[in-house]
RNA sequence: CGGGGCAUGGCGCAGCUUGGUAGCGCGUCCGCUUUGGGAGCGGAAGGCCGCAGGUUCGAAUCCUGUUGCCCCGACCA
């Protein structure tokens, strides 16, 4: 039965709701897909739910194609199995928690890698069972801190996750790849432009993550990409090419110079100039070697001071400089700490005091720039001291090194020749190996062929169902309003009658009928004394692809086809028009 | 958690400075006219002005407190 305006739960908006900032959220709400009821938490109409099952359908035939198995857990769960993973305290504020009338502490799931995890284990004990790969299409809860832009970044939102199950780390390979190739059908056929980004792995056994970033101007995830040559990846996750160690042979001895009132690169480059200019160049911040002192705080609570030796011209990437240290938190190296330890003297930290084995005992990390063979200025540990012609490698080293510069635009692309330039995209899928982390701290284990228990190696995917329908506003609206991909429109053809002749009316039901027993879903506008302006602006807003207009042309046999997106219109026959709207919807 | 802003019919807003019968546009309902780009005229319904105190003869308006919401940032498998 096909959909009518006159009957159909559903108003469009006039004018702007005031809280909309962003394109689908302002959208969305006009043409009356989704209806706000408080932050971050949205009630899906009639048309907006038939948008989310289109999603929900495709990521569904897509995943069923990878023979990935569908299953629903509660979103209700009891703490204890987050407690064992220990991302209970984790989680910290984003958990939504609650307790039951006897006490017992709950939560509402925010993501189930415990669960899966813990079914699998209950059910399965043999290799013979894997590999395995189950998924779920459920609501998930996370509070927030600032949910934003409608559906976009919910509270409670619609999500795929899914898992995979291997008995070794081949066999994970193989089910990311699977994964990852189905992402690729799902983006493809939900229609919006997007990039696959290299994203951290995380700190415990994953080897490997992407992400699916629909590229947006309000996305809140930052990228880099190549200019080049298809490199893209999140900022955290860019890796410096390092360069090429150079020899030292020949270079001046290290000298330790004085430098009063240097304390900050900016005034150390400038008496530089003035006292030491060099022969080829001016002196510039990136020959200073900078070291930041920051302090790493343990989910155990403990504290530990972490050095790192950065070019001059360089800031640390707070972002980048945590995803290194997870799932230790930065927190900020204070007047305190600094005067704990006397071997620090702030403002002129080198590589002398720093390092595991230096007067410090402060652990100390280098930028990959800073090879061996390369020459810098940097702190003496002196007040108004700094050395020049410290060569890596021969004068210090470190214990490692650290990606937790910035990352700037122009940078060297690490995969070819050319640079690096940064865009906004929003999350719409992830794909992570995992690798053992779960299934170690939930004891997941199966006998292998051998008969010895191997710890299950698991992947996680994840699709932001209801993220995407805003994602594909984004990337598909005009001025006049939201102009859907075919596959996800909430009907394929809408049905503009105009004018207050009945045999207007009586065609529109006749064509809709007809249109339906071809197998197309059909929205009628069939207002009785409603103006065809009013009309003609809702189906704009509205947004399906192909608007059938019968009106005033009716008289002479003519009806109109009216495609959405490009704005073109033809008159056709009406004994034409069933027949002219198939092949449209059915070829494109 | 930091910064900024806003709470007045369903939606968008004015009124507040200078206290005195709560208003406008859109939407909704009734009648007549109108029907290819958000129609016209006439009539109507609908509001404890976020909440709680205070000042005052009198508070949407002034004062105090409080709650909620929005935007930016921090945060975010």
């Amino acid at each position: 039965m096909a959909l009518h305006l006159s009957s159909l739960f559903l108003r469009t908006l006039r004018e702007d709701p005031v809280d909309a900032e962003v394109p689908s959220h302002r959208l969305l709400v006009r043409a009356g897909y989704v209806r706000r009821v408080s932050p971050g938490v949205y009630t899906w109409l009639p048309l907006g739910l038939r948008v989310l099952r289109n999603v929900e359908r495709i990521v569904r035939d897509e995943m069923d194609a990878i023979g990935a198995q569908e299953l629903l857990f509660p979103a209700l769960l009891p703490k204890e199995p987050f407690e064992a993973s220990g991302r209970y305290a984790e989680y910290g504020d984003n958990i939504f928690r609650l307790t039951d009338r006897k006490g017992a502490g709950h939560l509402l799931g925010p993501t189930h890698e415990e669960l899966f995890t813990l079914t699998v284990k209950d059910l399965y004990s043999s290799y013979k069972d894997l590999p395995l790969a189950l998924y779920q299409i459920q609501t998930k809860y996370r509070d927030e801190a600032r949910p934003r832009a409608g559906v976009l970044r919910g509270r409670e939102f619609v999500m795929k996750d899914s898992y995979s199950f291997d008995v070794d780390a081949a066999g994970l390979d193989k089910s990311y790849q699977l994964h990852r190739d189905a992402y690729v059908r799902i983006f493809d056929r939900l229609g919006f432009h997007y990039v696959i980004v290299q994203a951290m792995a995380g700190a415990m056994g994953g080897s490997k993550s992407e992400e699916f970033l629909a590229t947006a101007e309000v996305g809140e995830d930052t990228y880099v990409r190549c200019t080049s040559c298809g490199y893209a990846a999140n900022v955290e996750a860019v890796r410096v090419p390092a360069p090429d160690a150079v020899p030292f042979d020949g270079l001046p001895a290290s000298h330790v110079e004085d430098t009063p009132a240097t304390p900050t690169i900016e005034t150390l480059v400038d008496h530089l100039n003035e006292r030491f200019p060099r022969d080829d160049r001016p002196w510039a911040a990136g020959d200073t070697l900078k070291n930041v002192i920051v302090m790493l705080e343990h989910p155990d609570g403990t504290r530990e001071p972490l050095a790192i030796g950065i070019p001059g011209d360089r800031a640390v990437d707070e972002k980048r400089l945590g995803a290194q240290v997870e799932p230790a938190e930065v927190v900020a190296f204070d007047e305190v700490a600094f005067s704990q330890n006397t071997a620090l003297v702030k403002g002129y930290i080198g590589p002398g005091a720093l390092g595991t084995d230096g007067a410090s005992g402060i652990r100390y990390l280098l930028d990959p720039r800073v090879v061996e063979g390369t020459r810098w200025v940097t702190g003496a540990n002196e007040p108004g001291r700094h050395v020049l012609d410290l060569v890596a490698g021969r004068d210090f080293t470190a214990d490692g090194t650290i990606e937790a510069a910035e990352v700037r635009v122009g940078d060297a692309c690490p995969n070819c020749e050319h640079t690096l330039e940064t865009a906004r995209g929003i999350e719409m899928g992830h794909v992570f190996q995992l690798g053992t982390k779960y299934a170690e701290a939930l004891g997941l284990k199966v006998l292998d062929q051998n008969g010895k228990l191997v710890t299950v190696v698991m992947g996680s995917y994840g699709v932001g169902v209801s993220r995407a329908v805003a994602a594909v506003v984004e990337g598909n609206h005009d001025a006049s309003g939201i102009v859907w991909p075919r596959e996800l429109s909430p009907v394929d053809v809408h049905i503009v009658a105009t004018g207050k002749d009945e045999p207007v009316f009586v065609a529109a039901e006749e064509v809709a009928r007809d249109l339906e027993a071809q197998g197309l879903r059909v929205l009628v506008d069939d207002r009785k004394g409603v103006s065809p302006g009013v009309k003609f602006k809702d189906s704009e807003l509205i947004g399906v692809p192909t608007i059938v207009v019968i009106g005033r042309g009716l008289a002479e046999g003519k009806v109109e086809i009216k495609d959405r997106r490009s704005n073109e219109r033809r008159e056709v026959p009406r004994d034409e028009v069933v027949a002219a709207v198939v092949r449209e919807v059915r070829g494109g």
